[in-house]
This record gives structure tokens, C-alpha cells and sequence, in this order.
RNA sequence: GGCUCUAUCGUCUAACGGUUAGGACGAGUGCUUUUCAAGCACUAAAUCCGGGUUCGAUUCCCGGUAGAGUCACCA
């Protein structure tokens, strides 16, 4: 079909952390791209010198990498450097009469008295999206636009032809936000010569109230390090964001980033916005999770736990209980875990079951300790206490009557995993003196 | 307001013009060897409205309505 070479672009604006939108947007560029064996092109808009910051970049470029979506870096484009450039074309643009020096009347506080406009042929612009088919503009209304500021400074749709026709840009996948820049865009692209690159425009991803996830309204949660912050995995943001908007069509809904660049398809993307929802992010994240290796678990847990914590047993147990490595925190800062390294401290109240007296409860616990005491040591495995216990609770009219109280004697806790699991973590010699301290 | 885009459960979405409109998240109920988590089963929940075209519209066309985006000497 085509035997040309796919390029797109990466054009943030450094005006703010890496967006979490724009990590989208960036995704299907991704996927549409590496499908395609093209390439990425990376260029930062940072001709606006007041918003634009280092830092800003660095999220920017840091933020990529964590989720592996990184274009071909080499190729790295600054606008703020490439004045020189720009100013070529505006004095061609001059010269061909298509734009021209305008003195303005009426200067508003803080505008020039002479900007560069552009010379609009105020004629119809019809354009073909990839995901919305065509669409029809009437440039008219846009009068001689400002396309400079003055020779040395460009307006963003200016910069913007001129930088995708130089980088050999031939698929500008945008969100659709950029849609009414586009006919004044072609209008400049035909202006300088440049061939019309193939336009698809991506819904944006909305917020609750259907509106544009904004900063404003949403905080540190409209950008991509909030998330890495917050223990998510990359894979699984990426698969999170890849599915607002798009469907493969089948049932599956947990991706890895190689199985996306072979199902993705430009053409099945959605055409109304979709609300970003953190619930199925937590799901999703929580799936990857559960696909993690055991090492890989391990690792990751215990980048969250104070050294004296990590111990390997209660990887499992941990794992089970969090959504994202984050939530670690709050089991901390809940005490949540404590119990697997010091002995609990309960009312002893806690350690009856409903009405069932403290004596019953009490001969119930030492049958226990003295079921479990005739397991060795090396087999004080869960299965093997369960077994133990069991046999006991069975014939109890509950098995609460002693499973509850065994529970609260190892935990303390009046939520916790089952006493069988704590048990083999703590081990045969803690596990009886903390039943022998209830008793 | 002009222009442009969009419209299936609360949310993400599926459905050659013919399906009991499917799946997932979330919610609810129950089961699973006390609780929590996990797991399992089940339940509730949608085609914006009105006209066409058609034997038959979620699907195609038109008109409403609603929402969004954009209208900078920001990007």
C-alpha cells in the first residue's frame, strides 16, 4: 500500500508535568507507529519562554520512559532554537506576498504595533480524518491570522507546519481538540509548499463532568507522575489508557504493550471523549500485579516496606490486599502489618466469639497449643495448622469458637488473614506463646 | 454566540441493516473452612428525542436536543 515511511510526532509543550491526556495521546501514536515500523519524532514547543521550564521537560521526557512509549529521541527538535529557521520562512512568506508586516490600531495593553499576519485566500478547506472522515472548514472566518509576533517569533501554528514538513512528519495524530487548527494549519502548509500530512484526530479524555481534564479542577492527578508516584505499573497505565477510546473488539481486557502494537487500529478509535475512570485503573493495575513474577512482586513490595519489614513471606499477603504498590502506605500507616513482627496488643474481650464464655474459649485455645505443639518445626506449614485446627473446630457448634479467638491472639486484629497463614509466618515457637499469652 | 465535533448500562465499550443489545469496571446479593482480601455464582442497569429510507433500524438520511472542543500577538 504505502511505501512510504510512516513518521509521527511527540510535540509536548514543557508548560507542566507530563499530562496524562497527552500520555494517551502520545500511546497511539506509539502503537499506530511501531505497528507500521515508522518512526517518532520528538520536538518540544517551548517557544512560549515565560511557561516553558527545564523541569517541566525533564517530567516530560523521564514520564516516557517510565511507560516505555519513547520515540526516536535522536531526532529532538527545541522550537526555542530554531528561530533562525522560522524567520527564513516568514520573510519568504513576505516576499511571495502570502503574508505581510500589519501596523494595528487599537493596541491593547500588551500588544505590538506591528505583527506578522497571514494573507488568507478566504476559501473552503475540506480535509479527510482518519477516525472522523471529512471535514469542512470555511477559513474566511479566520481573517488574516497572526502567524508572527515578529520575524523572530512565530506563532505556534507557524512553528508547527513549518517543524512537521522539515521533520518529514506524515501522520499527525492529535487529540481532538486540534481540530479547529487545522484549516488554518493546511492554509500555512500550502502557503510554504508543504504536502498535507494525514490527519486523524483522537476524542480527548474527559473527567466525570465531561469536560477536558484540566490541571485546575484535578490536581497532581492529571499527571503522569502521580501515578508512578502512586505505585502504579506502567504496563498497566499504558493498557488503561489504551482502552479510553479504543477497542480491540474481543473480550480481553488485560494487554501487554506488544500484543497492542499488533491489534491496535486507527480506524476502530472512538469518536466521542471517554471519562477517565480510576476504578478500572486500580483493576487493571491490580491484574498486572497478579502477573508480575514472584521476583519481580517481591522487588516491588519491598521498595515500599522499612527494611526490618521485608520479609519475603508476607509478599503474598500484601499482594492479595493492594491495588497499587501505593496502598502499602496505608496499611503501614494503619498498623496493618505490625503483628507479623511483634506480639498484638488486644482487649481481651476481643478474643471472645458471640456468646461464648471466656472458659470454653480459653479450653478451645489449649487444645489448640497442644495440637500444634505436636507439629515439628520444619512442618509448621499452613496447611499443616489448618489441618490441626480444623479437626478441633469441627466439632465445635462454630468453627468460630476457635478460629476467631486464634485469629485475635496472632493479629489482634478484628480484620487480618486467616490464623493459619500468620501462623507459619510467625512460626511454631511465636505462634504458641502469643495462644499461650490469650489463654 | 459563530464554527466544528460527538451521542449504547453510572463508567469503558461490543454488535456485515435481522442478537433475548454482549463483555468489563463499579454496585448489590449469595457461596466458599470465623473476619479481611482473593475466588466463584447470580442480580439490577443502556441504544437522547422526532421524523424518514427499509419487510426490518443501535446501525443509513434529515431535523431537534444535549454535551464537548475551538474561536489569542498560548501551545
Amino acid at each position: 500500500m504505502e511505501n512510504k515511511k510512516i513518521v509521527t510526532r511527540f510535540p509536548p509543550s514543557p508548560t507542566g508535568l507530563f499530562h496524562i491526556g497527552n500520555a494517551r495521546t502520545f500511546l497511539f501514536n506509539y502503537l499506530f507507529t511501531k505497528q507500521n515500523n515508522g518512526q517518532i519524532v520528538f520536538r518540544l514547543e517551548d517557544t512560549d519562554k515565560e511557561r516553558s521550564k527545564q523541569e517541566y521537560a525533564e517530567d516530560i521526557i523521564e514520564n516516557i520512559k517510565w511507560l516505555g512509549i519513547e520515540p526516536d529521541f535522536s531526532t529532538t527538535v527545541k522550537q526555542s532554537e530554531r528561530t533562525e529557521v522560522y524567520k527564513k520562512y516568514i520573510l519568504k512568506l513576505i516576499s511571495d506576498d502570502k503574508a505581510y508586516v500589519s501596523k494595528e490600531k487599537n493596541i491593547e495593553v500588551g500588544k505590538r504595533d506591528e505583527v506578522i499576519r497571514f494573507r488568507n485566500p478566504n476559501k473552503k478547506i475540506v480535509f479527510n480524518d482518519l477516525i472522523r472522515g471529512d471535514i469542512e472548514f470555511d477559513t474566511t472566518e479566520l481573517n488574516d491570522f497572526v502567524i508572527a509576533k515578529s520575524l523572530e517569533e512565530p506563532i505556534y501554528h507557524l512553528a508547527v507546519v513549518i517543524d512537521d514538513f522539515e521533520m518529514g512528519v506524515t501522520h499527525v495524530l492529535r487529540g481532538d481538540d486540534g481540530i479547529s487548527n487545522t484549516p488554518r494549519q493546511i492554509l500555512i502548509q500550502e502557503a510554504i509548499g508543504a504536502p498535507r500530512p494525514i490527519y486523524a484526530h483522537l476524542p480527548l479524555m474527559i473527567d466525570t463532568d465531561k469536560a477536558k481534564l484540566s490541571k485546575r479542577k484535578h490536581g497532581e492527578k492529571v499527571s503522569v507522575s502521580y501515578y508512578k508516584n502512586m505505585g502504579y505499573l506502567p504496563e498497566a497505565v499504558v493498557n488503561f489508557l489504551a482502552l479510553v477510546g479504543w477497542n480491540p473488539g474481543t473480550d480481553q481486557e488485560i494487554w501487554e504493550m506488544e500484543e497492542l502494537i499488533k491489534v491496535f487500529d486507527i480506524k476502530k478509535v472512538q469518536k466521542g471523549g471517554g471519562v477517565f475512570n480510576p476504578e478500572k485503573l486500580d483493576w487493571i493495575n491490580k491484574e498486572h500485579i497478579k502477573r508480575l513474577s514472584a521476583e519481580d512482586l517481591q522487588n516491588k513490595i519491598f521498595e515500599w516496606l522499612p527494611k526490618e519489614m521485608q520479609n519475603p513471606k508476607i509478599v503474598p499477603i500484601i499482594a492479595e490486599r493492594i491495588s497499587k504498590f501505593g496502598d502499602i502506605k496505608n496499611m503501614l500507616s494503619a498498623g496493618e502489618l505490625d503483628f507479623f513482627f511483634k506480639a498484638p496488643e488486644y482487649n481481651k474481650e476481643k478474643l471472645i466469639y458471640k456468646t461464648v464464655p471466656a472458659e470454653k474459649i480459653s479450653e478451645n485455645i489449649t487444645s489448640a497449643v497442644k495440637a500444634l505443639s505436636e507439629i515439628t518445626e520444619n512442618d509448621f506449614t499452613k496447611e499443616n495448622i489448618k489441618e490441626a485446627l480444623m479437626k478441633i473446630a469441627n466439632n465445635l457448634e462454630n468453627r468460630g469458637e476457635l478460629l476467631h479467638p486464634i485469629r485475635m491472639a496472632l493479629s489482634g486484629l478484628d480484620k487480618s488473614p486467616d490464623p493459619f497463614i500468620i501462623g507459619e509466618i510467625l512460626g511454631k515457637n511465636e505462634t504458641i506463646s502469643r495462644l499461650q499469652k490469650a489463654i
